[in-house]
DNA sequence: GCAATAGTGTCTATTAGACAATATTTC
DNA sequence: GAAATATTGTCTAATAGACACTATTGC
């Protein structure tokens, strides 16, 4: 059937951001509290329509920015603002009741900000540690408040994001997207830790990522920011995927 | 700023597949010819509309089918049909030049099919190795034929997908998706070479596939369809993730 | 001294990859 | 027998993970 650039059913086009960083040992996303139907009231993601002629990473970009004031890697700035890239696209004709919605979901990666902004709404918006956001991340140990889940199926779209980052930051120097632009190997080590959920040798960890070519550079200063003995500052290195990759321990 | 249902720019959103399939020791790639303007004569990916009240991944499948007459794999019957999962989303607000196109593209991975049908159009749709469709991938011995490119950015999703299987087949026992329900571990091993390009120690990749928990399970029939010695049948066991994966040979 | 963190060294079990050798078919 | 493919076995270098030990700070 020839394609009839007249007759076309019409989509809405949004983008919506997994916004992830890493504060007090916690994985946490960035979540909005909804003003209106549907869902009023409720935690969602942020995010917005896409511009008739704007790229969909222009426009997750220009979202971010507006919702946090964050920046986005650019070529240049290699060592400062955050990490963006695209996640996955969710078109359930249910999805939004109002209308045919399609969503192209963008995960961000971000280091430890001051609480953001919003736009000036600072109650609105918040930091919540993954964990309490998702239903299975509860755990037995955690005292059974089960807040809402997020509006629409930004819950799903959280948990994709969530697991695409514990698996990226296995194979490739993601990691330090969640690090200020000089971090010690410690940071660095409980990056790993909170967004993983698992303790790791502090010997092993260091030895393996100074070991791994590119990954790491030197920047000859050192910090006590930490306590304890002084560490090695070091910024991100070149590489971007990591050769051998950093390995999950086993489930 | 409060989102408004009766105002939102107005898109079309579109999927498009990237089939890919090893025949004759090469992975291939199906493309079928543009009838009509833009790009006219030109090879393209297939792809349509998505329907009104249809979700992306019901629309890849229904695309495939009207195209192909493959199925995609049910929940229940799990070894025959194609793998379909979803690959990225194109929205560059310049890929085509009638309209505001977002195109959700998916990943297929089929066995080794008789020729396609097109719905009865033989001639505008085949098979092509993604080393001749692709510009980086002719190589120094290919007989400098480089046809044109693909239509829209159809190369470009094509990279990525190519690019998403050989990553994938590294840790997800998705390679069997390549075969047909039976098959052998030199089958196996000849859809591993096809796809990354490379030879892979025959001893080597037996003694690992056969010893990788839950990726193969004999069925007890032999086959000497490739010659020599008869070789044990297995089909895909129930694993998804490989551990420890298969390791691509180092660039 | 004690507590905390950083960093180095060493040992061991496992593994990836090279490759010899054997098995079973077709011609 | 020759050629082709399948399958098992063996050796070695590299590696992951466990963990002892030393180094350097603040209290």
């Amino acid at each position: 059937m020839p394609y009839d650039p007249s007759a076309f059913p019409p989509f809405a086009v949004t983008v919506d951001l997994v916004v992830l960083t890493v504060r007090r040992h916690a994985l946490c996303a960035l979540v909005v509290r909804r003003g209106e139907p549907p869902y009023q009231g409720r935690w969602a993601l942020p995010g917005g329509f896409v511009r008739i002629e704007e790229d969909l990473g222009a426009a997750a970009a220009r979202e971010l920015t507006e919702e946090t004031g964050l920046r986005v890697q650019g070529p240049d700035d290699l060592h400062t603002g955050a990490h963006l890239e695209q996640l996955a696209t969710y078109g359930d004709p249910g999805r939004d009741p109002r209308m045919r919605v399609v969503s192209v979901a963008h995960l961000v990666l971000a280091p430890d900000l001051p609480t953001p902004t919003a736009g000036g709404d600072a109650d609105s918006v918040r930091w919540a540690p993954v964990d309490a956001l998702l239903p299975s991340g509860g755990g037995p140990d955690r005292s059974g408040e089960q807040p809402a889940l997020l509006a629409f199926d930004h819950s799903r779209i959280l948990a994709d994001g969530v697991e695409r980052a514990r698996s990226k930051i296995e194979y490739s120097s993601l990691a330090t997207a969640f690090c200020p632009p000089e971090f010690t190997v410690g940071e660095l080590r409980r990056v790993y830790e909170a967004v993983w959920g698992v303790a790791l040798d502090p010997r092993n960890f260091h030895r393996k990522v100074t070991g791994t070519p590119g990954f790491l550079v030197p920047t000859g200063g050192t910090t006590t920011r930490q306590g304890g003995r002084p560490a090695q500052l070091f910024r991100a290195g070149g590489a971007t995927v990591l050769n051998p990759p950093m390995l999950r321990p086993e489930v």
